[in-house]
DNA sequence: CTTGAGTCCGTACCTAAGTACGTTGTTATA
DNA sequence: TATAACAACGTACTTAGGTACGGACTCAAG
């Protein structure tokens, strides 16, 4: 039943199956996170599990996580009582990453809104404003607006 | 009053007092992001104005602007009426981008805590679990527990 | 049989933002 | 004056994740 289904492709019905680039599975095959395909007179033939693969990979990939956690997922793979503590960590230090990225974007996003506010937008009517005095001014260099709104 | 506060310093010097590293400054003047300071007897000489350059360059970059972008504010520099709309433009673009990070992250944070929740921690009790049929099955494969559950 | 599309390989290149290296020159201090 | 510390310079290297190139093969269709 599932040699019936077993039909090989090129390299490059992979690629477009998987929506990658060719040389992409290349480099993938050359960081071992594929193994080496079967071959046939020279050219890669790749199964269906091998499509599977890419598509988790970019999937997990999408997650966050880098081609080596994704090598390391692998390498775990099936997460029994064994390996589930190392996937649990792996899990968790993602997330904690994650969230710390998140944080820190928000407080980006506060400061870039206050300079837009105070030194980017229509409110410094026709008075000049440095971009280096708004900085040392911590962005309330346009004070003519700024001091009267707020 | 100026005049008498106007030491100058070494490249060394200047990089201590700006958190950055002395080939980082070297670096700066290659991209046109430092002028190039004056010197005595081959040695750069900088002002206190450098510094406070190259600590609003750090500054900007925080906020999440590349070193291309620094430039273009740099070149823009005073918000007068003339180079406001292209100052408010750089600003609203890299908000909306902040803006699409975070959500991203967001979501990915959603699948990975899902991820964790059904593959990655003690949910799966003994039933062995493979990332990649997790995946397939989007990440719902350890069914034991979380059939139970939810 | 020819032609064009696909594949093979190794290697070089790309971006961003620096970092490191090796040699030579300068300066301040003991 | 000697010596350590610092500076200058050009160039190469780093990380991550691929992309691109060029010459040689191979395969399928007409």
């Amino acid at each position: 039943m599932e040699q019936s289904l077993q039909e090989l492709m090129t390299i490059g019905v992979l690629a477009k199956e998987a929506g990658v680039g060719v040389e992409t599975i290349r480099f993938y095959q050359r960081k071992g996170l594929l193994k080496t395909p079967q071959r046939t007179s020279g050219f890669r033939k790749y199964t269906q599990a091998d499509l599977r693969r890419i598509k988790f990979i970019k999937r997990v990939q999408g997650l966050g996580f880098t081609l080596d956690d994704v090598q390391s997922l692998l390498d775990i793979n099936a997460c029994s009582p064994k390996t589930q503590p190392l996937l649990e960590q792996v899990c968790i230090e993602k997330i904690d990453e994650i969230e710390k990225k998140i944080a820190d974007l928000n407080r980006i996003l506060g400061e870039l809104r206050q300079f837009h506010q105070s030194c980017g937008c229509e409110s410094s009517n026709n008075t000049e404003c440095r971009l280096l005095e708004c900085f040392e001014n911590d962005w309330e260099c346009c004070d003519s607006f700024n001091g009267r709104k707020k």
